[in-house]
DNA sequence: ATTTATTTTTAGGTAAGCCTAAAAATAAAA
DNA sequence: TTTTATTTTTAGGCTTACCTAAAAATAAAT
């Protein structure tokens, strides 16, 4: 019997990193077409992968019903998501990278494969809690430190004073336009309007500027309440 | 006419690094067998890439005839050198990893495209010149500052006192004996004994110890003459 | 100059990870 | 419930980067 290799291949980390984001924290099922959409290939493709990470045990998949992370897939997408934000982290915090230049460089950097390593980075960074869009990093043993108050600025009452504690790292046109408008983590906003047409926002930031937000913004940004 | 992407696999820079590295100051054509041996892998294999290689101007191959970097593959084959010793030279000043613990990962972390990543990692660094075995780092327009005087310990004339500029880093088991009886770049050597059956020497080191290598260990140790 | 040994190439095959096109299963609508 | 639409899977192909075994070219030895 063949020793099984145990060291996967970016494209299944890539796999079980996008089942996981996916599968969000209620471990809801896959589907295939949604994997494809997001990893950018067919849906026969997806299929014949989804075989092969059923067969190493790490989802579990049955034909036509979609597929989840069993215990072990997850602490490895666990673990790649580790590796990510750190590196994100890494470049922001050290090399002076903008919260928009990172993703790519840390796509790669993510399946590096060396726990000294990334244990070295997150030892160098002082153990950062979330990464340069308030994502939280995940620790060696993989527990994630959600934050639970946290609510998309598209579903924030009026009026009320909230700060910044997350965006959403995927789109590179929204975190070049937030840099525009000074809009960052930390950034304190309250919700003037709320037009019933499209559902946009008129904001004021940080006590200064009034500007308007379309909905879409809106929801890939998140915030919490505090006290004013 | 489909427009040629540009980037290169793991597999095709890691053949243009070996034949930057068997091919020598001298640009001497590389033979297919060598690079088999080097690159742990079958002669048919190389053939397979160095026809590929040459087709995109990177290598000049002729059949039968070894192989040489062109001008275009040797400005890539640099870029990768200089990667990974910068890599190997972050590891070591910033993350506190042993000089026999760097090879591998720096392996990886060479074929991470960014050049924004790592001119951030050389300034981080502040531009050093060698990497931790010794070896000068590549600067960003592929310069490389060969140290001239630079001799194989196993050449070194008896009773005069030199300084170790540089080993071999390809064998961790070379690296963590030298650790063991701390012999690190900046040593002082002085030959006091050359046995002519095995050509093993006698060393006085750092001014204390005495102690007897082999040839293929003093092979492996670069030094320069010092002013006593 | 032949013969022998070594090196290199060719021919044909494999596995991974993708693809298109067609078939099958499931979900939605009439 | 039957039809229609959508989703997913199967079947068969392609490319990359390897492999083995056999053939061809080159180098070394007699």
């Amino acid at each position: 019997m063949a020793a099984k290799s145990n060291i996967l291949s970016h494209s299944e980390e890539n796999y079980l990193k996008e089942i996981f984001h996916l599968s969000g924290k209620d471990h809801a099922k896959v589907s295939t077409n949604s994997l494809a959409d997001k990893l950018d290939s067919k849906a026969s493709s997806i299929t014949d992968m989804l075989k092969k990470l059923g067969d190493k045990k790490l989802v579990s998949y049955e034909k036509y019903k979609g597929c989840s992370l069993t215990a072990k897939g997850e602490k490895i997408a666990i673990h790649i998501i580790r590796k990510h934000r750190l590196w994100e982290t890494f470049l922001v915090n050290k090399l002076n990278f903008g919260w928009d230049e990172v993703h790519d460089v840390a796509e790669q950097l993510e399946h590096i494969q060396s726990l000294k390593l990334i244990n070295g980075i997150d030892q160098f960074l002082n153990y950062p809690k979330v990464d340069p869009h308030g994502d939280p990093i995940p620790d060696k043993d993989g527990n994630i430190n959600y934050l639970e108050s946290k609510i998309k600025l598209s579903d924030t009452g009026l009026n009320t004073a909230v700060e910044v504690v997350q965006v959403n790292e995927d789109s590179f046109a929204l975190l070049q336009y937030l840099d525009q408008i000074k809009l960052g983590l930390g950034s304190r906003i309250i919700v003037k309007e709320r037009i019933a047409f499209d559902e946009s926002i008129t904001i004021e930031l940080n006590e200064k500027t009034t500007l308007s937000l379309s909905k879409k913004i809106s929801e890939n940004i998140s915030v919490k309440y505090i006290a004013k």
